[in-house]
DNA sequence: CAGTGGTCTAGACCACATT
DNA sequence: ATGTGGTCTAGACCACTGT
């Protein structure tokens, strides 16, 4: 089923603008089709027959979804459900540089544990899944210079994954994220982080190399699609004597 | 001298869209103008006329203006220059609830000292002023709930605050970035931040009833202008335990 | 009511990328 | 050469605001 073949009815005296409706018929669209990434979709001629209006309203209503990271708009090439590419990805979500640097670097990292596990209350309250049922917990370091500094922990739901191996994991040629996207058509597009200074305990001193009950950042993270669907629940351990959290912020946002 | 009584010359063959050209021209008249913040602007037919050219190419040029928080369109009453309201601007930049909890509160703010000094190596370093030159340092203590958890050290140049006072300060009806807006003409549109976890030393523990060697974060912002022109250097220690710093964050931005 | 920005039209021409 | 999105026009009409 492709969008093309789809009959759509535009109510033209509608309270809500022409162009935010179509805007909201092509989000349908792409999330019937499970948006999948990198895919084109139909050129502004095609849409403004299938919607039956002017060419501004569809160029609004795709300006809109390209706003909110939906689409993606490429001169002389078409209009793409938009992906992240193998350099941008490695960034987007990696909040951490050398100390008084102002440009990220790629983290090395490696895997420690891979595991499947029942999911307890807070996993599964804060997954929405049912108590009990099957989570993946898996366990990496990170560094930056070829010396670590963060232990990650991933809580993912198994069901959301159900084919995903260590193998799978350990053998990624790109991020974790991109593993997300490409092999299973999910697709994080926001995160919210809580961040405490905590002192470390026995497991994450040794795994990073510290003493006892140094300071160290704990940031809780949760991964969410499109439609705030939470995927994934991440808790990095950091500790930032030779790195920091780095963060820029505007003080505004688009409408 | 305002924006109507100029002449603007638009290349109608260079590579540079209009739309752009004509953003460029209103942003150099906003910043000569010093960007009051609530000034109107002349309205989208005055506009064409200014600039000769379509309405639909001066709704594009404003359009992105928008987008960038410089302007903000109202319908029915006009463009105006953004300014944040006495409600948004509370939770611009302060980043911290209580536990668990998804809401921002207003925190409570007590001034704890009000100085001037002689700028340091890196203050001076990073506000790119001359060494020597005056600055105020500003301690404030900030609480949820009564308790107080933060503890914020402020340093800006006494060049930009010329008339700054500590009863100005004490005295302000609203929050400091604010009090730079409109005593100042000072706008503080985007901050940067790096976070580190650190150990409490004695005075902080102080403040902030804590025990010596607590764990705490350390977070150094620093705010710029539009024009990214660095204007306040922030560091704040922030006991933990029962608040948390909170960031979200979308995967895009516009173009 | 008059004035503002918001929506929408039905094109034209340009810049870019692929074949 | 063909097809794509990007820019731009010269309007029309609507929805909202304050008087």
């Amino acid at each position: 089923m492709s969008i093309t073949d789809l009959k759509f009815e535009i109510d033209r005296n509608s309270k809500t603008p022409m162009w935010l409706q179509i805007r909201n018929e092509l989000f349908n669209c792409l999330y019937l089709d499970e948006l999948r990434p990198g895919q084109l979709i139909p050129n502004e001629k095609t849409l403004v027959e299938l919607f039956n209006v002017s060419i501004g309203t569809i160029r609004k209503a795709i300006g809109v979804l390209e706003k909110e990271g939906i689409l993606i708009r490429k001169q002389g090439l078409g209009t793409f459900v938009f992906q992240h590419d193998n350099n941008s990805f490695l960034f987007e979500y990696f909040h951490f540089a050398l100390n008084g640097s102002e440009e990220k670097k790629a983290p090395n990292v490696e895997l420690i544990s891979f595991t499947t596990k029942k999911a307890n209350k807070s996993e599964s309250k804060a997954l929405k899944i049912p108590e009990g049922s099957n989570v993946y917990h898996i366990y990496n370091k990170l560094g930056l210079n070829k010396k670590f500094y963060i232990v990650d922990k991933i809580v993912i739901s198994h069901d959301k994954f159900p084919s995903l191996t260590e193998e799978m994991f350990r053998n990624r040629t790109n991020t974790i994220y991109n593993l997300y996207q490409n092999k299973f058509n999910i697709f994080i597009t926001n995160c919210s982080e809580k961040i405490k200074a905590i002192s470390s305990n026995e497991r994450i001193s040794n795994l990073l190399n510290l003493e006892l009950n140094s300071p160290i950042l704990k940031i809780d993270r949760i991964g969410h699609t499109y439609h705030n669907e939470i995927i994934e629940l991440r808790t990095s351990y950091v500790h930032t004597s030779d790195i920091e959290y780095i963060q820029s912020q505007n003080s505004m946002f688009g409408e």
